[in-house]
DNA sequence: ATAAACTAATACTTATAGGTATTATTTTAT
DNA sequence: ATAAAATAATACCTATAAGTATTAGTTTAT
């Protein structure tokens, strides 16, 4: 299952803010950009804000902006103020400690996997989205 | 989150019994081995032997056994069968399709943890912890 | 034969993630 | 002033995953 459906949404809603950076945008035309539920979505921009990662502009003609320079939000961040990061982190078999002397059964086939997941989503903010649109 | 609980109790269930796969295990066994509630973990079991990955016994000295060698099982089978893969294989944003001239926006971050994900999940057979447990 | 020690099947309960509804608050154009 | 158009907060509902209970069926040692 990878990310959690929220996780999916978190992202859609600040990888869509981030190529759209210049103008400040409303729950309205995020909902009809993004395909998640209205509700939902609200509530989630809340979270966000909450989070620090936007700024919500109440009011007529409000909306919202990043909070902070998208250079420094890495993903990682994203998901962990969403779901919590320690999940990936952990053993796969779910052992408590994964002792390096007496590792998992699965330790070392999962091992890199899981570092370039969790480097990627270390390494890389919402400021890279712009680049790679260019590729 | 990466995988589900019940996706990791499978792997926790057939990495142990790959690595004793010389004797029968039964449920009561692998109860005491493995961190999972015995009922939830007798129902996996038939669930797994259902699916073919292994063959029980029934009686008073029953137990279970692999039905397929080892070589055979590759673990993106194990959670195909538990949870599906089509979740890991589709576009992180979610969106239906992900075309390659108008890609999402994270396609060019996310292809390579996927990919790496991916690839060890389908290359790797239970007869490889084996191995891995030599290193 | 029968009791012990197993697996099988199915129904039910609980916890959590995802989604909805309602009401309050803020801002601005008129 | 006030109505319109936004966000905020909180409570509630629903779907799914996880876990439990019950009952049935099978095999073997005695």
């Amino acid at each position: 299952m990878f990310i959690s459906k929220t996780s999916e949404y978190a992202l859609r809603i600040l990888t869509y803010m981030a190529l759209n950076s210049e103008t400040q945008l409303s729950a309205t035309i995020l909902f009809e950009e993004l395909r998640i539920p209205k509700r939902y979505l609200m509530r989630l921009l809340t979270d966000l804000s909450k989070s620090g990662f936007i700024q919500a502009t109440r009011g007529r003609s409000g909306g919202y902006v990043f909070a902070r320079p998208l250079e420094s939000i890495f993903f990682s961040e994203i998901i962990d103020s969403v779901e919590g990061l320690l999940s990936y982190e952990g053993c796969v078999l779910g052992n408590p400690v994964c002792p390096i002397d007496k590792p998992c059964a699965m330790h070392h086939i999962w091992d890199k996997p899981k570092l370039t997941f969790l480097q990627t989503l270390k390494t890389t903010t919402l400021a890279d989205l712009k680049e790679a649109d260019n590729i």
